[in-house]
DNA sequence: AGTCCCTACG
């Protein structure tokens, strides 16, 4: 039999004129194509419902191929494992999978060990992916980023993964893989994410030595996972943002705010402030939001004076402060003890078109209670409600204290009992103050009912309350033995 | 994304 394929053009479209005998209709490409698509088309017709029958799905393919005299194709051994992947039949895969190897001759297309690592990674099976990885080759397959990247995603999303990466690198190199940016972020994300930021850096290296250039999403990433750790120090960040400014890294808004709450929190305003200023020389102007943060921890370290700068520089830049801005510029104001103007601060406020919130008043609240002013505390608490600005549990702790720290015991108690019958609360430390100094004063009998009352309502009483109380149970004669037990018992169920 | 309070035990 001659093949037509098998003759030069010229002479194919001799034959095709003149031919004295059929050209096999079986053996033309489009045909076999066509037998390929009606067998897979039957297949997927006559596929038995996997979540009974899975072991007929490999015979079924066998049989709808062979019924058309045509090697399955990868499509369809595709369609097989897809099937059996999506009602998780692991058992039945490994047939297919040796099928495929051994008897099977085309290269089979590398995305299907890409979804099979995938899936056995969502079902936690790692051993299963790192097998099927390893044995990619055997199914004339060369492999690529595509498979380690799914293999990869696997074993990062698990610590005892992790410690295989090395492992499997080494093993890609081997097999001739070549590591792409993508491969490389993997890593840096799962390294960042678990807080491994010095391993992260070493990745972004290695990544940049192997020929890539500074990618600025991993920069940020890193500097932000930097930002989050406690205990990076504020001279590392700077340093490393130094080192990638060097290599061209442009930082933006965002990654200039990771630093600046770093530093706040670090308590290092002044810091924070010189890279408002650093910031500005760049040509970036901060927004709101930095200069609140700044404001806030020069603020916190003292300096007062910079803290007026501050301010007046963000409404020279045009910046409109909000009431983030004006709660922590009150703030300030209060801890200089400057109650007065804080208050004049609401109103100011207000004509700004500016809403003090709750925690504008719980501000100025706690000063007025630390001034001992707690008749004004009253009635700025009483000003709040009317403004439509609910109290909360702080609300009323500050002014628990406030009570509580003048002196002013019985008011305390009273306001205790109203806190309890009202705010919804399950611990609150100022509880055990009032019990403590009523203890003290040698009046262990009214602590002991706002005790009861607390346990009535589900509060826990703290270590110091019940100290107290049992300090004073010598002294005191009117506790009784039946009181204790009575006590004790709903204590032990409390959270 | 940033403000008040501080979320107690080893």
């Amino acid at each position: 039999m001659v093949r037509a394929s098998a003759l030069k053009p010229s002479s194919k479209f001799f034959l095709r004129k003149h031919r004295k005998w059929p050209v096999s209709t079986y053996n033309t490409r489009w045909h076999r194509i066509f037998n390929q698509n009606q067998a897979f088309q039957s297949l997927k017709k006559s596929s038995p419902p996997p979540e009974n029958q899975p072991h007929l799905l490999l015979p079924t393919l066998v049989y709808s191929f062979n019924t058309y005299n045509v090697d399955p194709t990868p499509e369809a051994y595709h369609f097989v494992l897809k099937t059996l992947t999506k009602t998780s039949q692991f058992d039945h895969i490994a047939p297919v999978l040796r099928r495929l190897e051994t008897v099977e001759k085309f290269d089979t297309p590398e995305h299907i060990f890409a979804h099979l690592i995938g899936f056995y990674g969502r079902w936690n099976r790692t051993q299963d992916a790192i097998d099927l990885f390893y044995r990619i080759l055997r199914f004339r397959c060369v492999p690529s980023a595509l498979s380690l990247n799914a293999l990869l995603y696997v074993l990062c999303g698990s610590c005892e993964g992790l410690k295989l990466v090395p492992e499997i690198l080494l093993r890609s190199h081997v097999m001739g893989i070549r590591l792409e940016e993508s491969s490389f972020r993997i890593l840096i994300d799962a390294l960042c994410a678990i807080g491994k930021v010095g391993y992260a850096i070493d990745i972004m290296n290695c990544m940049m030595n192997n020929g890539y250039g500074l990618n600025v999403k991993i920069c940020s990433l890193i500097l932000s996972s930097m930002c989050e750790q406690k205990d990076s120090e504020g001279v590392d960040v700077m340093e490393f943002l130094g080192e990638m400014q060097k290599l061209g890294f442009c930082p933006g808004m965002m990654d200039y705010s990771n630093v600046i709450r770093f530093m706040v929190k670090q308590g290092r305003g002044l810091d924070a402030l010189n890279v408002v200023i650093k910031m500005k020389g760049e040509g970036i102007k901060p927004d709101v939001i930095c200069y609140t943060m700044v404001l806030h921890g020069v603020i916190t370290e003292g300096d007062f004076k910079k803290a007026d700068q501050v301010f007046d520089e963000l409404l020279v830049l045009g910046l409109v402060p909000d009431v983030y801005t004006y709660n922590v510029y009150i703030n300030g104001l209060c801890k200089q003890n400057k109650v007065e103007s804080g208050l004049m601060m609401i109103s100011s406020m207000e004509e700004l078109g500016c809403k003090p919130n709750l925690i504008t008043y719980n501000i100025l609240l706690k000063a007025l209670c630390n001034n001992g002013e707690l008749r004004r505390a009253r009635e700025l608490m009483r000003e709040m409600t009317l403004n439509g600005v609910g109290v909360n549990l702080q609300t009323h702790r500050i002014m628990l204290d406030g009570l509580f720290g003048k002196g002013d015991i019985e008011e305390a108690c009273v306001f205790m009992e109203e806190m309890l019958d009202k705010v919804l609360v399950r611990f609150c430390s100022s509880f055990d103050e009032v019990i403590y100094g009523l203890c003290h004063r040698g009046l262990a009998c009214k602590a002991m009912e706002l005790l009861k009352k607390m346990i009535d309502k589900n509060v826990a009483p703290g270590a110091k309350a019940w100290e107290a109380l049992l300090l004073s149970s010598g002294s005191e004669p009117s506790l009784e033995e039946t009181t204790w037990t009575g006590l004790v018992e709903p204590m032990v169920a409390l959270p």
